[in-house]
DNA sequence: CGAGGGGTTGACGCCGATCAAAGCTGGTGG
DNA sequence: CCACCAGCTTTGATCGGCGTCAACCCCTCG
């Protein structure tokens, strides 16, 4: 829908369109935290930073753009658009987790459409520069895999949580998720819109809407501030098991 | 349920008790397969084969026996066993295909129960092999991150097919699947029984009965010879689309 | 031959999809 | 500042799909 749109993210008077990485202040939790400052020296290609508004594509499924992601800031999904136009929402991914990893394994074009979901910071990294990393440092290679592992993790939950049950405890099972993985420094979380929820957990956007205004109701969901909301886990998580 | 049952597979007298990977005719398919044959050499702990009959547990998820699995022949159901002991299926895997790889990033125990659909042959191989053989030759590390990969695709697959549509329509996007994953050489595949197909697309026992039986009268399914089955795709499809 | 396990079929009631309409909210322009 | 509009959310009414319970069939095995 949204173009690309690439504005620079650090504004100081360095910036040279470089992402700088070795001197990333949350470094630890991206893809080349297990690497030497040193290695950074032999890359050839630059790590851009960019910063995409809500809605914005950062990708679109089976294009080849030659880049990897990896998320500082806010939350991407990644989405599955059928022939017919139906869409799926797959994955829900935050800071430190990296998109496009398929293409490391050679794939043709990416998997899937990637949509900022919120505010969304992110390097932009050639996969040429990947692989020439991987050759010298196996330990990057070896963080590939954990990142590949975590995202079948969460495919797995997604399948187990979201895929099971009556629509009220995949919603509840939503909230719970999006409580524990994409709560921010203020303990809230953005409550998604309905469209988004229910093209997640495979449900009417009306019955989404249903379920969550009698939480809000029984005051198991309430706003934080603007759509920042809490939940009650608890009471969450008896829903989710038996209704 | 089944104690775990090691049958050696190769009974000829050279037989040892190691896999002789190196020599194995379907390597091409297994998770060495990159490794030149001296890579073997280094290896100290031995790696076993074992046959398992239908319904053998392969391991249980919590456990921890430090041993990845690679499936040389037949099927393997990953389940997710939930507290309330709801059993939900997470994957089917066939040959050529590795399980256990969560134990390569660290993970505390396997992530799900490994049960046997029908007779499985597999090889057993202890983490610190893997680990040892990683080490020296990096495009072993790359061979596991594009298994990884491949078991995320299958999941996400799982999760926009049988996630999606109506009870029809998801057995449908099933029998493709056995159709196009799990053939024999003769073209058939075996049809679930109908517990494990409802545990796979999370509906009733009864629904998936009712919709194979009418599949089975319409003659889009019909037996090959014992419980193997051969499919018409095209009407599969279209019904997965559109009802 | 009877028992037991899986598969099939029927009856019924409820959950949730669908269609429709009415609030709510933020943005725009007069 | 208010009117208006577009998009999102909420709520209601209706109907069909599917979960549930139950009976029965078929095959295998003891």
């Amino acid at each position: 829908m949204t173009s690309e749109l690439a504005i620079t993210f650090c504004t100081d008077a360095t910036w040279t369109g470089r992402a700088h990485c070795e001197k990333c202040h949350i470094r630890k939790l991206m893809l080349f935290s297990e690497l030497p400052t040193s290695a950074f020296e032999e890359v050839l290609q630059p790590i851009d930073q960019y910063m995409y508004p809500p809605g914005s594509v950062l990708y679109e499924a089976h294009t080849h753009k030659q880049f990897i992601y990896s998320i500082r800031r806010g939350m991407v999904k990644l989405v599955h658009i059928a022939p017919d136009g139906v869409s799926r929402i797959v994955r829900l991914l935050g800071p430190g987790t990296a998109i496009g990893l398929e293409l490391l394994d050679g794939a043709d074009g990416y998997h899937h459409t990637a949509i900022a979901v919120n505010q969304v910071d992110l390097c932009k990294i050639p996969v040429s520069t990947i692989k020439q990393l991987e050759d010298g440092h196996k330990e990057l290679c070896m963080h590939v895999s954990k990142l590949l592992q975590d995202q079948l993790d969460l495919a797995d939950q997604w399948i187990v949580a979201l895929g099971t049950g009556t629509a009220r405890q995949r919603v509840a099972q939503l909230v719970l998720v999006l409580d524990e993985f994409f709560s921010e420094d203020n303990g809230a979380f953005i409550l998604l819109n309905r469209e988004d929820m229910a093209a997640m957990i495979g449900i009417a956007v009306e019955t989404v809407s249903r379920m969550i205004a009698d939480f809000k109701r029984q005051k198991i969901l309430y706003r934080f501030k603007e759509n920042y909301y809490q939940c009650n886990t608890e009471a969450l998580q008896d829903i989710s098991r038996q209704g």
